[in-house]
DNA sequence: TGCCCGGGTGTTTTT
DNA sequence: CACCCGGGCA
């Protein structure tokens, strides 16, 4: 032993068993709460502190935070040097890599590209256009997820073609084209040198399947094999374990089928079950204390998945206090609910003193968001929210990026599509379809096709199209020899790119401009870093665009982001904890989704959805519905979840009974027409019902309801500002942006337009007559 | 070639 | 409602 294993005390027994046995299967089933993360990463040091080098140990994460997380944990037990070298990362991030060290294995170029959902989905929407298909019955998101569940259960486009009953259900639905598509959308693929994500593992398996030397290098690298979160991996992850493991069989698998929400993009519970058949000897570990929740959430999530007939039992208990019951609250609307929420937050703060990053908002859909970042706003709560359009698909970063990626691989045609003619340099639609055309024609990508303008009819642009060729091919000569982040500066410089976004001066335009600083500042962080694979010794470009692509939002953990409300899916809360959580929305057809319904595994795993959501709090869950809520556009109305009437009542606290006729409420449940008729036929008596079923702490003083009137009747239109009242200078509020003001004024009565500044959103240009702005 | 307008369409969830 | 796409026009 290295150093004295301290890092093992306060373990209790069940976690010291999991992290000290050392050798063969053995899989953790961890209750939610349960200390997982510390087991993972106590037991990773203590492999390493009983002399197991950490380049023998590969752990494999759901997230890159996670890994991040993982890895620093790890560090401050057993020091930096050690944990660095530690194989960890996401099974796309750690193959993706792997891929690239054994590209022509498969012939693919080293620097290939790594097509993210919307470069798939471009490439097959050009793909159905091209077959003279129609996209309206072969729509590309779905022909796309349709490909990506095949490629996650290693179904090949042969295997589709000959699968008689795949074809038969593409026949029965009219899409008997199906198979083509998919063939055709992997050679393209190919020829582009790309990867969309699923083939970062689907190809993995390919290479350890056909190729024995590069099996048998890995499994005797990874030694000893982590996976967390095990119950969310599909098919292709799950024999990409059973092949590397195959040797040593030291496979420790982490997981709760309670917490399975992925089955939708291929996640398979049957991963751990598979588990005891392939390694018999296999050892479980149960970890069933629950560390982070009250007696109330831990026992109200259990008798919520007591419901479910597909689990593994497991008896999930804690010590901590009782805690309070959960609050449900039945809002009128869907604004209402964001106003009520946000008043809860705003007044617990002040009670108990805690900070808003102990506060979360998870709702079942990203577009529930609006009506909690609305009333968070006015009353000036700072949030954030996870998830929604990220950083790296914004347009200009995406811009930047596709210069980056054709530099590093010429024949990426998505990105080659991108930015041929931006910034404009006259190489136009026309030259463009030509170009098209005869790649397909002779087989060529559209980079080998450039240089033919001259036969294509495109001999006009054929001078611009070889500055074009010659100008990226001078930034791939420097690709790994340049430092990443002067490199990167130089394309972004003399592509024209930046100063395209520099003489668009409106706000949105500079909001442009510094984002592409952003991501620049990013690459000179990143190249700072050393990379030993590297020929400088330092993270080139094309090692950025390798870890670039595999990204997400929840991975920018800006450190300025503290003290913020989060907003987001609970599929995005997954792992995480907060001691306060609202969980809204708790509709039928909306929570569990409609999509849900029509069969018991997909009830189940929304079962599970609100299991996760339940067991992310601390302290204490509130829940809350809306009677009524704009779906598309349109006044719907919902009924409560029947999650709510699921919890053993002792842990709940129902709303009061709206309704004044109580025969028509049926024992125990929450009825609900009753509601409706009272919603829709008289507002006054909902009002008053309303201020009953206020719950008993009352809105914090200040707490206006100006959204309980039926939605779309103009509200206080009395005290808007009148247009001639506003000049320039003026500080106005208005409904959605907040505060502002006004800077400049523009054209005559009745039509004049204001250019106002809202800290919150931006400048913005509005008609007065409009606009219902408030002078402050 | 680029902008503006109208129509159509879409909501699960994401590495 | 909000976004995207395509068509038409300057």
């Amino acid at each position: 032993m290295k150093t004295d294993a301290s890092y093992l005390n306060g373990l209790n027994s069940a976690q010291y068993e999991a992290v000290t046995y050392m050798h063969g299967p053995m899989m953790i089933i961890a209750g939610a709460g349960s200390g997982k993360t510390r087991v993972l990463t106590v037991r990773a040091a203590h492999l390493i502190n009983q002399g197991i080098d950490p380049f023998n140990i590969l752990a494999l994460t759901f997230t890159n935070k996670a890994a991040r997380e993982m890895k620093e944990r790890i560090a401050r037990i057993i020091g930096e040097e050690e944990a660095k070298n530690i194989w960890m990362g996401t099974f796309h991030s750690i193959f993706a890599r792997i891929l690239r060290i054994e590209s022509e294995r498969i012939n693919y170029p080293r620097n290939f590209s790594i097509y993210d959902t919307s470069d798939s989905r471009g490439l097959i929407k050009d793909i159905i256009r091209e077959m003279g298909l129609d996209d309206k019955i072969y729509k590309p998101g779905m022909v796309h997820n349709r490909i990506s569940s095949c490629k996650n259960n290693l179904i090949s486009p042969q295997d589709y073609a000959n699968d008689t009953e795949l074809v038969n259900e593409d026949h029965t639905s009219g899409k008997s084209r199906m198979a083509e598509i998919y063939a055709n959308y992997d050679l393209r693929l190919f020829k582009a040198g790309a990867m969309d994500f699923d083939d970062l593992l689907f190809k993995t398996n390919v290479l350890l399947r056909d190729f024995p030397d590069v099996l048998h290098k890995y499994q005797h690298r990874f030694m000893f094999i982590m996976v967390d979160e095990y119950q969310d991996t599909n098919f292709s992850q799950y024999m990409i374990i059973k092949q590397l493991g195959a040797v040593h069989e030291n496979v420790c698998v982490v997981g709760d089928d309670a917490q399975s929400i992925y089955a939708f993009r291929g996640a398979n519970i049957q991963n751990m079950l598979n588990f005891r058949k392939d390694y018999p000897e296999y050892e479980l570990f149960k970890l069933e204390q629950n560390y982070r929740s009250t007696k109330t959430i831990v026992q109200a999530a259990n008798s919520i998945i007591e419901k479910n007939k597909d689990r593994i039992k497991k008896d999930v208990w804690t010590s901590n206090e009782e805690g309070e019951r959960i609050q449900v609250y039945r809002a009128t609307t869907d604004n209402d609910e964001g106003m009520y929420v946000a008043n809860q937050i705003f007044a617990r703060q002040r009670e108990t003193g805690a900070t808003l990053d102990q506060f979360a908002i998870l709702y079942r859909t990203n577009a529930q968001s609006r009506a909690f970042e609305e009333a968070l706003r006015k009353l000036n709560i700072p949030y954030r929210i996870y998830g929604g359009t990220s950083f790296y698909q914004r347009k200009e970063i995406k811009d930047l990026l596709a210069y980056f990626r054709l530099a590093a691989n010429h024949h990426d045609e998505e990105s080659l599509k991108r930015i041929i003619n931006y910034p404009a340099r006259g190489i136009g639609k026309t030259t463009l379809d030509r170009i098209i055309v005869g790649a397909q024609e002779r087989g060529l990508s559209l980079w080998d096709t450039l240089p033919l303008a001259g036969e294509l009819g495109a001999g006009s642009a054929a001078s611009r199209l070889q500055d074009f060729v010659m100008m990226i091919r001078s930034f791939h000569a420097e690709l790994e020899s340049r430092n990443a982040y002067d490199l990167a500066h130089h394309i972004a410089n003399s592509s024209g790119l930046l100063k395209e976004l520099y003489t668009d001066r409106t706000p949105e335009g500079v909001a442009r401009y510094e984002n592409v600083q952003e991501l620049l500042n990013g690459i000179k962080e990143f190249s700072e870093l050393e990379n030993p694979l590297s020929p400088t010794g330092l993270n080139s470009l094309s090692d950025f665009l390798l870890d670039v692509a595999l990204l997400t939002d929840a991975d920018n953990e800006d450190e300025g982001e503290r003290e913020k409300v989060s907003l987001m899916t609970i599929h995005a809360s997954k792992g995480l904890e907060f001691p306060y959580v609202n969980v809204v929305g708790l509709e039928e057809n909306l929570f569990p989704s409609q999509m849900a319904l029509h069969s018991r595994e997909d009830l189940e795993e929304e079962r599970r959805l609100f299991y996760v959501a339940l067991t992310r709090a601390g302290k204490d869950v509130s829940l809350s519905y809306a009677l009524t809520r704009y779906r598309w556009g349109q006044l719907t109305y919902g009924e409560p979840s029947r999650f709510i009437e699921e919890i053993d009542p002792r842990y709940v606290q129902l709303p009061a009974p709206e309704s004044r006729t109580p025969s028509a409420r049926p024992a125990g449940g929450i009825d609900f027409r009753a509601a409706r008729t009272a919603f829709s036929g008289s507002p006054q008596s909902t009002a008053a019902d309303e201020q009953k079923s206020t719950p008993a702490e009352g809105p914090p003083a200040g707490f206006k309801k100006v959204s309980t009137a039926s939605p779309g009747a103009a509200q206080l239109s009395g005290d808007f500002a009148r247009p001639e009242d506003i000049e320039v200078g003026s500080e106005v509020m208005h409904e959605k942006f907040g505060k502002g003001k006004v800077t400049h004024l523009d054209g005559v009565a009745p039509d004049i337009k204001a250019m106002i500044f809202f800290p919150s959103s931006g400048q913005k240009q509005l008609l007065l007559k409009f606009a219902r702005l408030r002078l402050l």
